[in-house]
DNA sequence: TCTATTGTACATGTACAGTATACAAGTGGC
DNA sequence: GCCACTTGTATACTGTACATGTACAATAGA
């Protein structure tokens, strides 16, 4: 493996801001368990730097996940991976999750993604999602 | 029902574009076969609105969606749905889908929904897209 | 205590989203 | 054919968000 194993990568070109990018990002590798409690993130000016943006933009990504619930920030000390265990009940977060999916599959189809390859993603992932 | 049926919504208070709304609401419309070629959709003045936005912002997302080939856009006539049967090849297309979908369902989880509710919409949906 | 490290606050440049307004290109009745 | 009307388009303008530059505050460690 490489000698810094990159936590996550962003595109400067997409529309998409990269400091969202950075959120939704290191918010996947947090569910998916690659940190554990406890565990170090690369400082803000660390990963700014791995990622060839400012680091300004890498805080404002940390705040919104410390908003959530995943990180414990600190000057001086850095991210901190919190355990976050409590599933707090969300009304509308259900429909709104039902709506993006179906909005992100249609997109695929659109950009021609075979609808066969589609549903085995979802499969898998719901079947990964299942035994978890 | 309501006298008439509206299209799709939109969330004027939300971060996310307005017209990017409409384009993904209204993409997800085409691809569920709610409307047959040929159809009629509003006029951007008349869906602008509804949505209680300026015409000019729902130009833009039937744009968008002209260029995708899901419409034939012209003065004078409206926005008529097409056929796009053809299903263009996308080379990175499979591997952002992937990844937005991990993204997604991490959003998911940490808003609170359930990964038993995650896994099932996603089941349900691979299976209609499999015998589709 | 002193110094380096780390996150934060604030101001600035730039690009984009949304709107107001005027225009061009079709449609349909006469 | 003419003319009023409808529909999408183009341009200018304003507010806001993204990303950055720079200085600051708080913590760690020698």
């Amino acid at each position: 493996m490489a000698p810094n194993t990159p936590v996550l990568r962003v595109d400067l070109a997409s529309d998409r801001p990269v400091y969202e990018q950075i959120v939704s990002g290191l918010r996947a590798v947090l569910v998916a368990g690659e940190f554990e409690p406890g565990d170090q993130l690369p400082t803000v000016r660390q990963l700014a730097t791995d990622l060839g943006v400012h680091h300004n933009t890498v805080a404002e990504a940390y705040r919104v996940l410390a908003d959530e619930g995943w990180l414990d920030l600190r000057r001086g000390r850095g991210a901190v991976v919190l355990d976050r265990r409590e599933a707090k009940p969300s009304p509308e977060a259900k429909q709104g999750f039902a709506r993006r999916l179906e909005e992100l599959v249609a997109k695929a189809i659109t950009d021609g993604v075979p609808r066969s390859k589609i549903a085995d993603h979802m499969a898998a992932l719901a079947k990964k999602l299942g035994k978890a």
